[in-house]
DNA sequence: TTCCTTTATCGTAAAATTACGATGAATATT
DNA sequence: AATATTCATCGTAATTTTACGATAAAGGAA
């Protein structure tokens, strides 16, 4: 039995684990910076900027494109990838209230 | 070859990308929640908060434990857990650079 | 001392992740 | 038309993750 039990748990907190793990990866992190830093980035330039194979930065890609955290769209034989800031926000959101939620409730600890 | 060239990265990507995938999963993040609403916790008390075994719940504490970002100490034949808050911080900074460096080179794009 | 409670760890199984080479489809270039 | 470039996808392999039951160790209660 591994049937992941995200059924279990609330939609905002499933939301932001899924986000949390599309940047749960040193390369994924890479790329968004690498989009970010051009505002629009083809493959290619991030297969260079990376020590990594184009199928595996494909893999990534697509990782980062199913979590909505980047779009993507055909420019001739190239693929033109962006950002979707509209997502990142909801990240940043889910985050910041995590935190609050974590600090707010703090205590002493022992430790 | 599934060697993760972690190495290839800054020791900064590495960080946020470990702290992250520590919140990848919604069962730690209500781990954590619980946790910072009582302060510290015993492990019993977490079992029954979630929809997973205590096997399973031993498991993703000893991921956060391993992240940095709760300390357990034995209190009697229990676990007692509480947050690290300087490694949340941590987290949190990361979270703010990485933000940060990505908005600040907003540019447009066509999606 | 004997028994119960608590929890970490072991063993195991299924699935997901990470990585790569090879290939094919689409578009440019010659 | 023939060739080259770009990149997603397929196939595959190793590793990690997720989950659980069973068990053992440690401490408290009887």
């Amino acid at each position: 039995m591994t049937t992941e039990k995200t059924e279990q748990f609330t939609s905002k907190t499933v939301k932001l684990a899924q986000l949390a793990k599309a940047i749960s990866h040193p390369a994924r992190i890479e790329i968004l910076q690498k989009i970010a830093s051009h505002g629009t980035c083809i493959c290619g330039e991030i297969v260079e900027h990376l020590p990594l194979a184009q199928a595996t930065v494909s893999q990534h890609l697509k990782a980062l494109k199913e979590a909505g955290l980047i779009c993507g769209e055909i420019d001739g034989p190239r693929s033109c990838y962006c950002i979707d800031y509209t997502q990142l926000s909801e990240l940043k959101d889910l985050l910041d209230g995590f935190f609050v939620g974590v600090e707010t409730s703090r205590q002493k600890c022992n430790c």
